[in-house]
DNA sequence: GTCCAGGGTCGAG
DNA sequence: CTCGACCATGGA
């Protein structure tokens, strides 16, 4: 395997965190990805990343691994630490990062993520690539563009009610359109987002953090819901756009990664 | 059996 | 605009 070196960067705590869906563990720190249609392998030996299968700079864009991206985290978790809880989710969470995952990849799982759980989320998302996918050897891709093309199928992936969301939205998914979102402004792109069946404001915010680098977009999932009503609001219910507005104010552009905290450390209690 | 999970849609008020 | 019923599935 290749290698290079990482700083503030821990593959398990950002692969196990919940926002990507599409992987395998092969061994401690050590995990098979699915992108953009294709897969590859990294292994973490503390500050060294072993990979194969992409290149180095397919991982570190996949990873948020550039310099650029370096220094803007240790200075967002210099600021965000200045909040007392997120300064605990920092320090228990370290190296969490924010990924960068394949725009329609993405949209499709998190529009299973709908009232599901992370296993389910992966087991409908393998069962799609199984059902569709290309196969080489033992393992397979996930469906490429215009692939998913049977609801029917797709009720065998166990998706449930989401089906014909999925279905509708890979018809509208033209290449052509996941151009125009990638150049799209946060707040244009989160509006655009919406119009896919299946696709509110929780999984459009997802699609904006984790696909776009849209730093700004603060998904809110029950869990960070439930983590900023209890720790910010002395647990009084408050509605969703109370609560986004709040995390505009108080972590600005850093609401993304300070979500990514949050949304952990709530989870883990 | 009941409740909940990285929600969205639809209709009613 | 906010609220609740409903959607399909699996695990606790």
């Amino acid at each position: 395997m290749k290698k290079f070196p990482v700083e503030s960067f821990s593959l398990e705590r950002t692969v196990e965190s919940g926002q990507m869906f599409m992987y395998e563990k092969l061994d401690s720190d050590h995990y098979r990805i699915f992108s953009h249609g294709e897969y590859f392998e990294v292994k973490q030996e503390e500050n060294v990343l072993k990979f194969r299968g992409e290149s180095k700079e397919f991982i570190q864009r996949y990873f948020n691994l550039t310099t650029d991206y370096n220094t803007y985290y240790e200075k967002a978790l210099d600021e965000l630490s200045t909040d007392p809880l997120l300064k605990k989710a920092v320090e228990e969470y370290k190296g969490l990062r924010i990924t960068r995952q394949e725009v329609r990849e993405c949209i499709i799982g998190f529009i299973c993520s709908s009232a599901s759980n992370i296993s389910k989320i992966k087991k409908n998302l393998k069962l799609i690539s199984k059902h569709f996918g290309e196969k080489e050897g033992s393992i397979y891709k996930f469906p490429e563009l215009g692939g998913i093309d049977c609801q029917e199928t797709l009720k065998k992936c166990k998706t449930g009610y989401r089906a014909e969301y999925i279905y509708e939205t890979e018809k509208r998914l033209t290449h052509d359109f996941l151009t125009r979102l990638k150049s799209m402004s946060y707040k244009k792109a989160f509006k655009e987002l919406q119009k896919l069946p299946g696709v509110g404001p929780k999984v459009a915010d997802c699609v904006c953090l984790f696909a776009l680098d849209h730093k700004k977009a603060f998904p809110v999932d029950t869990w960070v819901k439930r983590a900023v009503e209890k720790h910010y609001f002395n647990s009084r219910t408050k509605s969703l756009k109370e609560i986004k507005e709040f995390a505009e104010r108080e972590f600005g552009e850093y609401a993304g990664l300070a979500q990514q905290f949050l949304f952990c450390r709530e989870r883990s209690e």
